[in-house]
Formats: structure tokens, C-alpha cells, sequence
DNA sequence: TTGCAAACAAGAATCATTATCGTTTAGGAT
DNA sequence: ATCCTAAACGATAATGATTCTTGTTTGCAA
């Protein structure tokens, strides 16, 4: 087994311990959904990961692997990469700035701060990327959400 | 007229202008859509703006605020808070990390970078917001799209 | 083994968004 | 001022993602 299948070993083996911790059943299909996670490198939306799984569990429900990720991310288990996906939300403020996000009630405020418009990455194309814009979200908590 | 309101007056010839500029119609319609984008400070949905647009032009329809709002963002008059609106993203990469997002077809990698991981606001509780991750976005064209 | 709560499957329902299509309108050419 | 054409619009159907509902199955503890 190479380092990447080790790895997701180690993965597979939290994914066992976290569920205990949670009261979780790890069931078959459970254990399936948070594998093609881990194998996935590509950040995939919920309908690919039914995709990928109903190749291994071709009766699944779309409820069950939609309803599991949820599971897995109030676990702490799963993270996703915009918290902002259920709806666009615009922004008309052209210069430039960031953004304060709540977890809780997704409430969205503009954020002006020279010290974070100087933030670079420290290679000059990281993975090839040509980036042209590197925006700060700082997220937690907003005063009526604390 | 306050400080706030020339302001609004400010980007709102802009608007003129810049229609001008890209050759669209300054119809009432896009006008009233725009100045409700430039007056709302909460990062509102479409379907948030379609109701307040609603509120001056009842006979108004969906399909004409959500097109505009495309123009908008196609002329670079409007915003997206998170380009990753259309669908959730998921991550099980549980480590400290940021992302490289491609603007063209939303590929998502990983990116570990400590300098970005050190990222800080100037201020304690911005805006007061208790502040628990910055996560740095890094927008531009993948290698693909390049 | 019995029973109960957790998990599941199937499919309907909802929500946001986009597409289609017929009508209206704005602005340049006449 | 009138005509013409493309741009805009409105109504509404269609789509895609997600969530909800309901009935069934399963894991595990008494």
C-alpha cells in the first residue's frame, strides 16, 4: 500500500473512532460515503458523491448519502469549502475588500483591512493556478449570533 | 442628503456610465435593480433583491431581475460573495489549509501555505465578530483553463 | 427474542435558478 | 415623425439541487 492508501487508512480508522465518539453507527453505507470522501481530491458537490458511491451501492438513496453528509459535517467529520452555497449572495461594493461570514445565521459584512489586501501565497503560481485575486473570509460569529 | 446617500448617487452614475460603456440599456428596470443592490448592505440573494425590486416595480419579473444580475456581474458592476453558490463543495481534509479556486470552471485544490496560515485582522473582534478561522481564497484560472 | 430508536429507500415536494417564447420598447436609420 | 431591428421584458415551464415524508429495515440492548 502506497502513502496515499496509507493515509486514507488512517482516515477510515478516525472516520471509526469519530462515530463512537458521536454515538454514530458505522454502517455500510456510511463507511462507503466517507471513503469516497477521503479518496475524492476534487472537493465534489453532494449529487457526484451519490454518483461515486451508487457505483458501489447501486440502491442507495439520495437522501441517505445528502442526510450522511450532514451527519458528517455537524460530526466535525467534513468540512465545506463555502458555507455560502444554498443561495448566491451579491455584493456590490467594487473596491476591494473581505469578508466576515457567521457560521450561524450566514450573515455576510464587508471588511476592510490593508494588513489582509497584502496577503500572497508564498509560491508565485501555487499548482499552476494563475491567481489573480486572494480574498480573506474570516468566519465565526456575528454579535447576535454570540 | 447624508454622506450615505451621495454615495449611493456617486455609484449610481457610475451605473449610467459604465451601461454606457458596456452598450446596455439604462432601463428603469436595471436601474431600480442596481440602486437596491448598491443601497442593500447585507450581501442579498436574488431572490431577496427580486422582492425589494418588487416593492417599486410589483409587475416586475424574476427571470428580468435574475438576468440582470448576470449582466451586472458580466459588465463588473456586481459581485459574488462565493463563486461556489450553484452547489456545496465538500472537504474532508480536516488539516489547516486554504483553497486555490479556478473563476472559470470552479475547481477546487488544496492549498497548504503557512504564510497563509498566519493571516490575521488588525483588529481584536471586527466589527464585532468573534473570529475563529480565516481561510484564504485564492481566485484566478486553473492550469486547464489558462 | 422483543422492542425501540436509528438508519434507510423511495419518491414527492420545495427552493433557487435557468430556459423558452411571445410581446414590448429603445434608439438609430430613413 | 416613422420604421425597423435588436435588446429587454414578462409569464411561465423546466431544471437541478436539496429536503421532506413515510413506510420499512436494521442494530443493539433489555
Amino acid at each position: 500500500m502506497g502513502a496515499l492508501g496509507q493515509e486514507i487508512e488512517a482516515r477510515m480508522g478516525e472516520f471509526t473512532r469519530r462515530c463512537k465518539e458521536a454515538g454514530l453507527t458505522a454502517t455500510h453505507q456510511r463507511t462507503v460515503i466517507y471513503r469516497v470522501l477521503v479518496e475524492s481530491r476534487d472537493h465534489p458537490s453532494p449529487e457526484l458523491v451519490y454518483e461515486r458511491v451508487s457505483q458501489e451501492i447501486p440502491e442507495i438513496s439520495r437522501a441517505t448519502v445528502y442526510k450522511n453528509i450532514h451527519t458528517f459535517i455537524d460530526a466535525g467529520l467534513l468540512r465545506e469549502v463555502s458555507e455560502l452555497h444554498q443561495t448566491n449572495r451579491l455584493d456590490a461594493n467594487l473596491e476591494r475588500h473581505h469578508h466576515l461570514i457567521c457560521t450561524r445565521c450566514r450573515k455576510v459584512v464587508d471588511y476592510h483591512d490593508d494588513k489582509l489586501d497584502s496577503v500572497r501565497a508564498s509560491k508565485r503560481n501555487p499548482d499552476g493556478f494563475q491567481v489573480t485575486e486572494y480574498r480573506v473570509e474570516a468566519r465565526g460569529l456575528c454579535p447576535a449570533c454570540r
